[in-house]
DNA sequence: CCGCATTGTTTGGGATACCAAATCGGGATA
DNA sequence: TATCCCGATTTGGTATCCCAAACAATGCGG
């Protein structure tokens, strides 16, 4: 693989756990040293990284995008239409095979499992149900909304009602499209996208200032 | 601005104007003489436009995205839920001072106007309507999906009665918003999607051969 | 002691140099 | 004549170089 790629993919993962803090301002000199490159590659999987909004330019610099905790409504609101209509179709154009594979993405994870297993089948939960639907324009515009979202998540108080909580509800939208139940699906589907937000939303209020500290926007955060 | 933003735009211009055919290679040392710039920046540009889709790899080369005509159905499938939300929240949301300024937009383009200024306007009138939405990230979406449709949109035979429908169409939607009546409104859109998706089938149907020819799949196109 | 100008350093933007791999041609050979 | 092989050429990937602008530090003057 190219050499750009794995500073992207590696640049990538560290914006996404939160290695590299949101807002903090990246060097290409900096970067250089750190992975052991020349500029020409780093600055394309800069460039890259930012058609994706994971990185920002500030000026005549480059800084991890900050997260803007106030776009999270916007987000639900985007995610409901889109995920409402991917389970419709799942449930006409989903094979047997395929949801069974879905199926057994979420029973790998089971309550013992580390914080990052449970933060990454929360996030592919939702794009590989986009998949079932068949259609490629709602697949990546999910799996962009849950990038989006992926940061934001790691800050969740993320307890073990809450997991729990959601596991429930993926499974409950997984057994109603095995079910052929379009509507209870698509019903189901949206009940979750709220309820995570308003989880999502109280849990950082309650945490407002330890936020701020640590560079996140929490402007328009009502 | 930026030398790797002008070429970023003018490339883009290029393209969606098919002054570059789909499909067809871009050498970074032809670019390097037509834009009278070094690689360094026409890379950067490169990389932007990939992720758009704009341009492509096709092994270690360079080459304008294809087009294919088969992604029509799917794209009609992701603006409807999209659109359809969009005109019921602007319903809720939009002025009538902003309603307004898309009421012009509209009026500006009259029977006599040439053909890229009905292109145009046509394209920008769903993505300004998206925006009464208030939500950043269906106008995101919606302006990345009608940049996908735009090249296919010049094949179309669009004719004056072609236009004349879609113009209508256009404005009974905007009516039923100014109307406030977000159900008609939503019904009137996704009809128009379903719509112009059928006639842009139905002409793009009558050519295959022609279409080949300028280098477009026509993989898929039932 | 404070403020401002000047200068030295760092940064990103762009140009160029170099390399390895892929491609294309031409000629030798069966 | 058809085929295969080898070398010349072209390509994109990477490293490095130069430059102008932004920034910071420093020292001079009020």
């Amino acid at each position: 693989m190219s050499q750009m790629l794995q500073i992207h993919d590696q640049l990538r993962e560290m914006i996404l756990s939160l290695d590299l803090g949101p807002g903090e301002r990246l060097t290409e000199r900096w970067l250089e040293s750190r992975f052991e490159g020349s500029r020409t590659p780093i600055r394309a999987a800069l460039v890259r990284l930012e058609g994706e909004e994971l990185v920002r330019r500030d000026g005549r610099n480059w800084i991890v995008a900050p997260i803007d905790l106030g776009e999270l409504e916007a987000l639900a609101e985007f995610r409901i239409p889109l995920e409402t209509t991917a389970v419709r179709l799942a449930c006409a154009r989903a094979s047997a095979a395929d949801i069974a594979g879905v199926e057994e993405m979420l029973d790998a994870c089971q309550s013992g499992a580390p914080r990052e297993e449970w933060h990454r089948v929360g996030t592919d939960f939702h794009v590989e149900i986009a998949r079932l639907s068949g259609n490629p324009f709602i697949v990546k515009a999910i799996a962009g909304a849950m990038t989006r979202l992926s940061r934001a998540r790691w800050l969740e108080v993320w307890t073990e009602p809450s997991r729990e909580q959601a596991w429930r509800e993926h499974r409950r939208i997984l057994g109603f499209i095995k079910a052929d139940d379009p509507e209870a699906a698509a019903r189901e589907a949206a009940d979750h996208i709220t309820d995570t937000r308003d989880r999502l939303l109280r849990s950082l209020n309650e945490d407002r200032r330890g936020l701020r500290a640590r560079g996140f926007a929490v402007i328009g955060l009502r």
